[in-house]
DNA sequence: CAATTCGCCTGTGGCA
DNA sequence: TGCCACAGGCGAA
């Protein structure tokens, strides 16, 4: 039988690991007991007679104790360790009085004693879930379809300068990477409790009944379960939402259990903590059955399918910014809706007395819950599952932990496998720092921050026309693969290699004896993306659907690709290491710099720049292809012309710009007026102008466009004064980023907003959340928009907006605020001759 | 449970 | 009142 491998988990029960495969023909959940008396263990230095000595309470729970082989690779050299391994998880950590803390205790080290057991089976097994496997009674191996040809010779190819050993990880990944993923059943799910008015149910306070679910299918299928409170009629059906009734909560509760195990993916928003948790709550109040759910700390399994909790997967930085390219502002239903989809949940006022709600009007607004999460779910044309299995292949992570835990996760998933694979050390973060140092040598210039990042050049200010933009593309990337840059090759213990010093500023040295496991995932990664996948993903001679894939592919490794840097310098990873990453930030700098110099050396005019990016101004494709080959000798890492600009305003402050594209598209970088907590008066403004400047192709249209430019903000001002304007277009939005109590030092005004939300309306704000204000005039100068009226509105301050936000471009533009908007003629080029 | 630094903007709150 | 450092938010890379 041929099966995906879906999770392995851990049954206290059976003490063993269990795989959880799921079967497309049948669309089945099958699990597969650990066949190989695999268990749960740590490594230690202390010898199998101190163990048992030490463990005395523990002993009944160790299993085996034996001598193992590891290599140590912060030391650079082979040890005996003794494995101890424990018949559950909890003898090795996680209880009070575990084998982790008593070592250590004692003063003996330890290792891989924090890796979770489930975790740890999948790389012990050398598992890959999302991938096929047949499954011969507790056998199973994994079914290796192989490259198709023309792939095949594109990676050999792509990587034929390359060792075999990394030839063949692309290989292997490629192959890993182009397996289509299962045609799955989804649904969505969403339930209402009768908790009254203003009050949040919650899981730990089950006293309340569930009285709505509502729920969406892959298959067509639309319905709310409702439980019939009072005697109002309840139609059967709402358009082709079918409502069912139940007079007992129990059985609604069976209902949908049933209904759930008819999919094997099943969406929910904030379904881990509160929606799944609650159902089973209610389910053991009532004495109903087992529902199929299982609820951990902080998590809500399916027996019969895996669980996704958007809510969790939205509010991951990496998915809004790479994978939804910042679309959505907060991570509410009512927000992410509105970025993704353009819709919203049903407005049922502030009070949100859900149990108040005619039956009807309940179900509606119950099921527009589920249809957001469905169609949530079904994003990205379909393809968010996609990018889910791909992350959880990599990161040989289960499929429902992709979307519970960030990126750091991901990487170190990456790196553990790999480790493993190769019976190499884990090495703990302590040992890491002591080993191979823990010293910073640059100076951060932001307070706080832990060592120096990258060089942001002044820009020249201007209308510059005919631009160019060269970069280094996936800047860090190279440069870890292109000077082996990873935590077991920073600041080695050989003396041979303390002359490797790519700088001379910075006096760490690098390994020079053998390939970082870092270098070696990362570089392959890299290049798959940028040799094989951005190439497939736009070729014309493949078919729409593979090519949707290859560009899942393409922005999936981006993602991890772009944070592969950061986590280096993140405290709380596993593997921190801050040589590495203020050796990669310091080759970034050293990297622009010389490219800086390079351009010059050719008379090229560089206008700006920033971390990775070059900004030329009127060069000749001829130059430009010269800076690209004297960098890459001088250098080693590819610098390639990212794109053009017809021209580019450019103000005298870094990381803002606007930049205007051969077909007319508008760049526009930093700029107040894009920021989206503006308010949109401000904003459509601003657009307003930009439209008129894009349409501009030479120096004298961009002259000629002064005059219109000046009519439109006049007219805006006038506007305001005379307070044409709808209250929520003079809003402005900030998110609040933890609990209002929390705020102690000063009291922004959006928190002023927030205070004055919750006293009078007697809401919870909770954080997260975006809350929209108006300045008004009046001791407080702001309002929540809930309360305020436009007649209070202070227009002058929404003046000084428009003047700031504008003046930004103006500046360039050699442009005027107060004079355009008092009426003054605008200076044209004709004034100065 | 949790990627980084650089840089701009507004507003707050302490101090003279 | 004005000055200034800092907090907080958002964006670029």
């Amino acid at each position: 039988m041929k099966a995906y491998l879906f999770s392995v988990i851990y049954s206290g029960e059976k003490k063993k690991a269990i795989m959880r495969f799921y079967d497309p023909t049948s669309g089945r959940i099958i699990c597969v007991e650990d066949p190989t008396d695999h268990k749960p263990y740590l490594l230690t230095d202390a010898s199998p007679e101190d163990v048992r000595a030490l463990a005395e309470e523990l002993v009944s729970r160790i299993v085996r104790i034996h001598r193992v082989k590891r290599y140590d690779v912060v030391r650079d050299q082979y040890v005996e360790v003794t494995k101890v391994e424990t018949s559950d998880p909890l003898a090795v950590g996680g209880s009070k009085k575990d084998l982790r803390t008593i070592l250590a205790k004692a003063g003996f080290r330890v290792w891989e004693a924090k890796i979770k057991y489930y975790e740890s089976y999948i790389y012990d097994r050398g598992l890959i879930p999302g991938m096929l496997y047949r499954i011969r009674g507790g056998d199973i191996v994994l079914e290796k379809a192989d490259l198709p040809e023309e792939e095949r010779r594109m990676v050999e190819e792509a990587f034929s300068g390359e060792s075999d050993e990394v030839r063949n990880l692309a290989l292997e990944l490629a192959r890993i990477l182009r397996e289509p993923i299962p045609k799955m059943n989804y649904a969505s799910l969403d339930i209402e409790v009768a908790s009254p008015p203003l009050q949040m149910p919650s899981p730990s306070d089950p006293r309340k009944p569930v009285i709505a679910v509502a729920m969406m299918g892959s298959d067509g299928m639309k319905k709310v379960f409702l439980l019939r409170r009072g005697n109002s009629e309840v139609p059967s059906r709402i358009g082709d939402i079918e409502l069912v009734v139940f007079n007992e909560e129990a059985d609604l509760l069976r209902a949908v259990s049933e209904e759930m195990r008819r999919y094997t993916v099943i969406y929910t928003f904030n379904g881990d903590n509160f929606d799944l948790p609650y159902l089973a709550k209610r389910a053991k109040v009532l004495g109903v059955g087992d529902l199929g759910i299982i609820t951990e700390r902080d998590r809500a399994l399916l027996r019969d399918g895996i669980h996704i909790d958007l809510y969790k997967l939205f509010s991951n930085r990496s998915i809004q910014v790479y994978v939804f390219k910042n679309a959505y502002l907060g991570y509410t239903l009512d927000e992410v809706s509105e970025g993704i989809l353009n819709e919203k949940k049903i407005d049922i006022g502030p009070e949100r007395d859900i149990a108040g709600l005619p039956p009807e009007k309940l179900a509606r607004y119950c099921f527009q819950d589920a249809r957001l999460t469905f169609l949530l779910g079904s994003s990205l044309n379909n393809n968010l599952l996609r990018i889910i299995f791909v992350f959880s292949r990599l990161a040989r992570m289960p499929v429902e932990d992709v979307a519970r835990t960030g990126i750091s996760q991901w990487i170190k998933g990456m790196i553990y496998a790999s480790y493993r694979e190769r019976k190499w050390l884990i090495p703990n973060k302590e040992d890491i720092l002591k080993v191979r140092g823990s010293k910073i040598y640059s100076k951060a210039l932001i307070k706080g921050k832990k060592y120096m990042g990258a060089i942001v050049l002044n820009p020249v200010p201007g209308v510059h026309f005919n631009v160019a933009v060269m970069d280094f593309a996936s800047m860090y990337p190279s440069i870890i693969k292109k000077w082996n840059i990873s935590f077991e090759t920073m600041n080695c213990p050989h003396a041979d290699c303390k002359d490797n010093r790519p700088l001379e500023d910075i006096p760490h040295w690098i390994c020079r004896k053998g390939l970082g496991v870092v270098p070696k995932i990362i570089g392959v990664l890299r290049d798959l993306r940028v040799h094989i996948y951005k190439k497939l993903a736009k070729s014309k001679d493949i078919p729409e659907e593979m090519r949707e894939w290859y560009d899942v592919i393409q922005s999936s490794l981006k993602v991890l690709l772009n944070a592969s840097y950061g986590v280096f310098g993140f405290e709380e990873f596993p593997l921190y290491s801050p040589p590495v990453a203020e050796m990669i930030t310091a080759l970034g700098r050293a990297a622009i710099t010389s490219a800086v110099e390079e351009a010059r050396k050719l008379g090229l005019k560089v206008i700006y720049g920033d971390t990775d990016s070059l900004f030329i101004e009127n060069a000749s494709e001829d130059l430009l292809k010269m800076l690209e080959e004297r960098v890459e000798s001088k250098l080693g890492i590819d610098l390639e012309l990212d794109k053009m600009y017809r021209y580019v305003v450019l103000p005298s402050i870094k990381k803002n710009y606007l930049g205007v594209t051969p077909n007319g598209h508008v760049d526009i970088k930093g700029l107040l007026g894009k920021k989206r907590n503006i308010p949109d008066i401000v904003k459509e403004a601003f657009f307003e102008v930009l439209k008129v400047l894009s349409e501009a192709r030479t120096p004298e249209e961009v002259e000629e466009c002064k005059k219109r430019i000046g009519e439109i903000v006049r007219g805006y001002v006038e506007k305001l004064k005379r307070r044409e304007f709808r209250l929520d277009e003079v809003c402005f939005r900030a998110t609040l980023s933890k609990k209002l109590s929390d705020y102690v030092k000063t009291t922004p005004q959006h928190v002023k907003a927030a205070r004055l939300l919750e006293e009078r309306l007697k809401v919870k704000v909770q954080p997260g959340e975006v809350i929209s204000y108006v300045k008004v005039t009046g001791a407080d100068g702001v309002k929540p928009v809930e309360l305020a009226n436009v007649r209070e509105v202070d227009v002058d301050k929404y003046v000084e907006i428009m003047r700031s936000t504008f003046q930004q471009i103006f500046d360039a533009l050699d442009l005027d605020f107060d004079e355009l908007i008092s009426g003054k003629r605008v200076k044209t080029l004709e004034d100065f001759l």
